[in-house]
RNA sequence: GCAUUGAUGGUCUAGCGGCUAUGACUGUGGCCUUCCAAGCCACCUACCCGGGUUCAAAUCCCGGUCGAUGCACCA
């Protein structure tokens, strides 16, 4: 049994994570979150609001999961969200039809249309690849659930494959709430939907999964980030494009470094690749585990400048892409914009008002438009276009007229209706379409990869066999543990990830304990703690089922309470326990939450 | 989607044509119990779904669903 069996026995069993539709034999690709995976989930998503809304100040948003055509039309979606599938006659093998024709030698096989593939897959002989068995017709295979808005015909719709769209749909919205400024944030989380292929590797690859996304907006020629030095010298393991490409490992470097020797493209990318580490890190995510990938070009979206993904070590499935931070540039606005014959774009201020000579040619629009009539709008455009050494080749100083043939017409301008020279133009700022840096966070992957990283078995020695450390035999010895040794499991979560903050626990279940701990428990309620409360059994058993679940604190109710108004706190991980007054247990078990405080 | 393989209480598991389906752990109630899965008593909970073969199917056959693995796909 594999840690992931174990993880997965133990989420089911302590209602982390159950299959969805189990009822109905279940359905590949979709979980459910029981009670204490859902507490575990809202606390980092918690955790990274925390980061991105409070510390970052960024909006967030909340958009509807079902989109209309349009939008996914302009995000390339609907086009490019889906791949030519072949499938053989013979084995019902799939194949990506383009994979195919380049295997065969074609050349950009992707941009050919389902017909030319099959045209060429006639043409070129080109069989099954693992059987020889004829293909049969290419299909195209989207990966987004369609649905219909509306009764009837409906209009089109599609299920969300990224929550990203969101924020962009609204950059007009948003850039007005910060007031046209430049740099802000927006973000979301959510759930996205990809009707994968055949989803695996249990909640690591999902068709209906949630997502954390902010879309930065910035200024394309301001990527430095104001607050850089609060991450600048933060250590990171990076795996930068070159060391994959020549078999090289990853570097240990900060962030700084990173940035400076140009490995990571700028500041802006360097600070949330450092703040999500930060993040990582701090909702559990053991950091000999996490390591910053960066994309291969080929692996690059064509429009974007550098991309890193977070990956984090699992045992069974390796490096798992958890996080990825990418400059998407002006990409998506860009084709929002075309899409919706909007501009979306912001007027950029500059510091200084910059002053431009430019040589300018004003047409007496007033007199030309009497004597030219209709031309006379074509005749000032191609005026006013033109550069000093143009206006004096079409000037004909005979008749102090520029001559300007237009469709093969003649026109003669007067010269005197044209004055041109030397201007000074103010520039006092200019418009831009944004570029986007994209963290894009991937919350069921992380929620998994929390727990396994937090997941700990210690084995404790039954008191009865203390003596069999004189048994010299390995094997016998081992043999003896198994028996008689007891494994302890405890999910080591952090005090903000734990579905429960503290238990409180009667020692036994006499009325007169069961009385005061009542009070106990209604104290630490009212202070706003999370607390769980559990009379039942035997203490041991208890505190063994409040590990498994990962409760960091347990307050226990004893006989010296009832005397002398103290408890006892016992820490989850050593299992060491200190007294403290019950008059002001919430304060303390609060300050102790929130230092992580341990026990020793 | 293909191939291999599996599916029995919440969990692990025995049974592999034939009486009321085995056991352990968990859970619940009770007795006991002054700090780490103690003991005793009682109890709850299961043959993945649909067809077929047979007097009789958890067991054999076919199809489906779900899981694991490989290929393919995906990030």
């Amino acid at each position: 049994m594999d840690i992931y069996d174990k993880i997965i026995d133990l989420a089911k069993r302590r209602g982390f994570l159950w299959n969805s539709f189990e009822l109905y034999g279940g359905a590949a690709g979709f979980f459910d979150y029981g009670p204490n995976g859902c507490s575990v989930k809202r606390n980092i998503e918690n955790t990274w609001r925390d980061y991105y809304i409070r510390k970052e100040g960024y909006f967030e948003i909340e958009a509807p999961t079902v989109g209309i055509e349009d939008v996914y039309i302009a995000s390339g979606h609907v086009g490019g969200f889906s791949d030519p599938l072949c499938e053989c006659v013979e084995c019902h093998s799939d194949f990506r039809a383009d994979h195919l024709l380049e295997a065969a030698g074609f050349e950009n096989a992707g941009a050919f249309s389902l017909k030319e593939i099959d045209e060429k897959i006639e043409k070129n002989n080109i069989v099954c690849s693992e059987c020889g068995g004829k293909l049969g017709t290419a299909y195209d295979f989207n990966l987004m659930f369609k649905t219909k808005i509306g009764p009837g015909g409906g209009r089109q719709g599609y299920m969300r494959p990224e929550t990203a769209q969101g924020m962009f749909i609204d950059f007009d919205r948003l850039l007005i709430h910060n007031r046209d400024k430049l740099p802000f944030g927006a973000c979301q989380i959510g759930k996205s939907y990809r009707n994968e292929i055949s989803p695996r590797q249990g909640v690591l690859r999902l068709r209906e999964f949630t997502q954390a996304e902010c879309e930065i907006f910035v200024d394309p020629e301001e990527k430095t980030h104001p607050e850089f030095s609060k991450y600048e010298n933060v250590t990171l393991l990076l795996y930068p494009r070159d060391e994959q490409e020549n078999e090289g490992n990853p570097i240990e470097m900060t962030v700084k470094e990173a940035v400076d020797s140009g490995i990571i493209a700028h500041e802006f990318l360097g600070y949330y690749v450092a703040l999500t580490y930060d993040f990582l890190t701090e909702i559990g995510i053991d950091k000999s585990k996490l390591r910053f990938r960066q994309h291969l070009r080929d692996e690059m979206a064509h429009y974007a400048v550098d991309c890193w993904d977070a990956e984090i070590l699992t045992e069974r499935f390796g490096w798992v892409e958890a996080v990825g931070i990418a400059d998407r540039t002006d990409y998506d606005l860009k084709a929002h914009s075309a899409q919706s014959k909007t501009e979306l774009s912001v007027y950029v201020e500059f510091p200084e008002p910059v002053f431009e000579k430019r040589f300018t040619v004003r047409p007496d629009m007033a007199k030309l438009g009497p004597l030219f009539k209709g031309k006379a709008k074509q005749i000032g455009d191609l005026l006013k276009y033109m550069s000093e050494s143009e206006l004096l080749e079409y000037e004909n100083k005979e008749t102090a007229t520029y001559d300007l043939k237009i469709e093969n017409e003649l026109y003669k301008v007067p010269s005197n209706l044209v004055s041109f020279g030397e201007e000074t133009i103010k520039l006092s700022g200019k418009t831009i379409v944004p570029h986007v840096i994209e963290p894009s966070y991937g919350i069921d992957r992380i929620t998994y990869c929390v727990l396994e990283h937090a997941f700990y078995e210690e084995t404790l020695e039954s008191s009865e066999t203390s003596e069999s450390s004189e048994i010299s035999d390995t094997s016998e010895k081992s043999e003896k543990e198994s028996e008689e040794d007891e494994t302890r499991t405890v999910l080591r979560l952090k005090n903000k990830i734990a579905p429960f903050s503290v238990a409180v626990l009667p020692l036994i279940g006499k009325p007169e304990l069961l009385k005061i701990s009542k009070q106990i428990f209604e104290s630490l309620v009212d202070s706003g703690l999370n607390v769980y409360y559990d009379d039942t059994g035997t203490i041991g058993k208890r505190y063994r089922r409040n590990d498994e679940i990962g409760i960091p604190y347990s307050v226990t109710i004893d006989f010296e309470t009832i005397d002398e108004n103290t408890v006892t706190i016992r820490d989850r991980d050593s299992m060491k326990q200190i007294r403290a007054g019950a008059q002001t247990l919430p304060e303390k078990i609060k300050e102790m939450i929130k230092t992580e405080y341990k026990i020793e």
